[in-house]
DNA sequence: AAAATACTATAGGTAAAATTGATTGTTATA
DNA sequence: TATAACAATCAATTTTACCTATAGTATTTT
């Protein structure tokens, strides 16, 4: 059988009019005449009782043609379903973030991002990386921005901007007087970090090795908020991401911001999909959109 | 769109493998892969995510596939609808036959039917003949049993049987000691008829007029039971057709019936139908039951 | 590292089917 | 008797679904 036609079956119903259904289909009579033939034919069934005077539909011609009225409607949904999801900007997008940017990136774009595309809904979760690969793997995330490249070869990467780090200290501390600091300085202070399940930490650390230097394994802080509060109780300093500058506890709690002198101390910040992730154009735009309002900290790619 | 490949794609939906649903489907692997490659650009969405590791259902795909399930339930409905009326003797028959027959041939082979084809219905209705052609025209009946020949060129006729006149006369008529009654005789009689609307008394009046007499315009009875009545009655006698022989009103009025001398006193019952009616087999079956259950007063054909 | 494996995608050729324009055959109308 | 209206038939063409073979890619095994 063949939707087309049971189009012609349908028009050919309507017209009673072998020449007018044909027209209607824009198709020739002797089409829709053999095609209608082929069907009865499939169904074992006479559906029209036709002369060269009249066309008239026969009782098991009634029968199928209601139920393949009803059958085309459904197919005919089909293609509204399916319009309904040709625009990329509508429905869910699921975004996954890790902790150390989920709270100071989502207030920058969650507003345009819901002016310009009203119909997008954006879907924030927040994970440590593996986690969030992990998501991405059983299509529980559409993407995921993290800090660190992954190797995983059915993932691709989309850079969004590099975020230097800035070192934090106590308004009583030694580096007051100081505009910028070398990371070479940061060998003779107590580094507080956050617990290893963060990319951060390891970053922090990674960066500090190059320099020859290392931090000792002290205590390890959960939560950026837990890490700034040691900082102001005057237990070290830290190294914060660019993006936290602009976070709720930098403001009143005493602490101070102070750039890093070395060009190499940031991370790199990017957009993670599958590879196969049909939406590109809403990567696009949410990459584009997130770019578009970042603070000037940061370098945009 | 065609129908096999939503079936396509609902294989691949079940089985989330191009191979598996390609051999479910009886079809290659690549022309599974192309087909639903076509479909997902004709419909503008992405409907599974795939590499060559896994196959995922997008949303839009999801939401297609649901309303392509219920499609194809719809469309297998309609093979099972058709198949219902395959079987040609099943559902209703509509017979329209003249009321100077209806009476007599129906308690033949009604029961024979529907102990034959339990599940035909036969719907009898009686008209005269002009309005039986009338309602095979406009489908509303399927098949007519008429004594006339008919000279549409859209009908067709199957003849069923000869059925002779015979004469009927009161007890004390003085033909009361003839076994055979020649045509000739009636001249002298005083012959009833049906009303012109019945084609009865038009065969009667033609039968005589071969013999060079006529019947004068008197009283017309509107049904053979008041016509009988009158003979009952001695206002004359008539001519009534073989079947009537049987009927109710024959017996208990003093009626005596005796046969024409002449083989050409007698009409042709056929059943007419529109050469285009399409349910053939109901048709054979109907006349042949007829023929096989009338009395040997008629000769069957 | 290299080979084998397990996938989907692509390409070229083929067979089946739909389509067309022209024609036939039939009935009704002028 | 000619004309018109209509569905059916025919032969030729175009479209398309299909196959086999192969490519391309990531993972697993050797």
């Amino acid at each position: 059988m063949n939707l087309r036609d049971l189009r012609y079956l349908v028009s050919l119903a309507d017209k009673q009019h072998f020449g007018q259904a044909a027209k209607a289909c824009h198709v020739s009579q002797p089409t829709l005449s053999a095609q209608i033939r082929k069907l009865e034919l499939e169904l074992g069934i006479v559906i029209f009782e036709r002369n060269n005077k009249s066309v008239v539909i026969t009782h098991a011609g009634s029968a199928v043609i209601a139920k393949t009225r009803s059958a085309l409607e459904q197919i005919d949904q089909i293609i509204t379903i399916a319009g309904d999801y040709q625009d990329q900007m509508v429905g869910d997008f699921r975004l996954g973030m890790i902790p150390t940017i989920a709270p100071y990136l989502i207030p920058d774009f969650l507003n345009p991002l819901s002016r310009e595309f009203p119909k997008l809904d954006l879907i924030v979760s927040e994970s440590i990386t593996a986690e969030l690969i992990n998501q991405l793997d059983k299509h529980a995330i559409d993407a995921a921005i993290i800090a660190t490249s992954v190797a995983e070869t059915h993932l691709k990467t989309i850079a969004l901007f590099d975020e230097p780090f800035w070192l934090v200290h106590p308004s009583d501390h030694r580096f007051y007087h100081e505009d910028v600091i070398p990371l070479g300085e940061l060998k003779k202070e107590n580094l507080l970090l956050l617990s290893d399940a963060h990319c951060l930490s390891e970053q922090v650390r990674k960066l500090l090795s190059q320099q020859g230097s290392s931090v000792e394994h002290g205590f390890r802080a959960t939560s950026m908020e837990t890490l700034l509060q040691l900082v102001s109780n005057g237990r070290g300093c830290t190294l914060i991401p660019a993006l936290a500058l602009s976070g709720p506890y930098m403001t009143g709690m005493g602490l101070i911001a102070k750039p890093i002198k070395e060009e190499q101390a940031m991370r790199r910040v990017s957009l993670v999909t599958r590879k196969s992730y049909a939406n590109s154009k809403s990567l696009a735009n949410i990459s584009r959109l997130i770019k578009e309002n970042l603070p000037n900290t940061v370098r945009i790619i």
